[in-house]
DNA sequence: TTATTATTTGTTAATGATTATCATTAGTTT
DNA sequence: AAACTAATGATAATCATTAACAAATAATAA
């Protein structure tokens, strides 16, 4: 955790920025709900309860700035609020995701099945990959179980 | 394009919805601008031109309908709106897109490349594929063409 | 140290996309 | 026609996000 923190601080700082109080306790809070995807609203509440005199707007900034250093991914369900997700330490490209159309869950899956893909779309398309965003939409395996018992 | 009308005025009476003439202009857009993604003001807008009484509401309330019946599909690019994007006819699955980073230009990838992940996904996360969303981030090859002469 | 300048923050108001409300219209069924 | 239902258009409400701005904090210069 502090070795994270720490390696943040260090991208920050890098590009000049700080690693203020207000903005550790947003990442703190990040990394505390790692596998979470939460909005900028149930962050700013979380963060709260560290620092409560932060500003809604301030989570929104930072947020922001953590999206331009890559530390964080935005990325939107389909409800109608942002998400910020953490990527891995070291990671190229976003993580994927599974999202549960029946419960809601999201699982995340941190192997890139990606490779063969992207090559074929940088040799017939001669799009150069940066970046990813690949999400499945389906039926837990809860679900599945819940809805095998009922029938 | 009258013989996809007939086949969404079906698929509408199959819920038992009407295709009224206000659906009907707001099909003929989507239809006509196939190749773009355009928000629900874009839409308002063209429709407008067609049948100038139509309000902004029915356009979403008609996009939300042919969402449900997955003549179109709803998407997010980053930018704060939602976009709407036709289905290609028959496919199983929505289709793939590569978003350049430089220019903005949107191309789309009607394959389906994800058909060894997806067999990957329900054999080792035992987690049911309906769908998928997949989007690429990087540089066209029109913007890669333009750099290289820069430099 | 003190004065000056640049960053960052919290509060509040503004914006802008989407949704809800509700009276009106059009279409169906008796 | 009368009664009922579905759909529409205008408008107001909602809600996430951003902008504005004065106050606080940190960095730098004098
Ligand atoms: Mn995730
Ligand atoms: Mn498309
Ligand atoms: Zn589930
Ligand atoms: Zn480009």
């Amino acid at each position: 955790m502090e070795h994270r923190i720490e390696r943040i601080k260090k991208q920050l700082h890098a590009q000049s920025y700080k690693l203020t109080p207000q903005r550790e306790a947003t990442v703190r809070v990040l990394l505390e709900r790692e596998e979470d995807h939460l909005s900028a609203e149930d962050i700013y509440l979380l963060v709260k309860e560290k620092a409560p005199e932060i500003g809604l707007a301030t989570v929104y900034r930072t947020l922001e700035l953590l999206s331009e250093l890559k530390v964080v991914d935005k990325i939107n369900f389909g409800d109608g609020v942002s998400r910020y997700d953490l990527r891995k330490e070291g990671a190229a490209h976003f993580h994927h995701h599974l999202v549960c159309m029946e419960c809601g869950a999201v699982e995340e899956i941190v192997e890139d099945l990606l490779e063969d893909v992207e090559k074929k779309i940088e040799d017939e398309w001669q799009f150069q990959v940066k970046d990813h965003r690949l999400t499945f939409h389906g039926i837990c395996r809860k679900c599945q179980q819940k809805n095998n018992a009922n029938n």
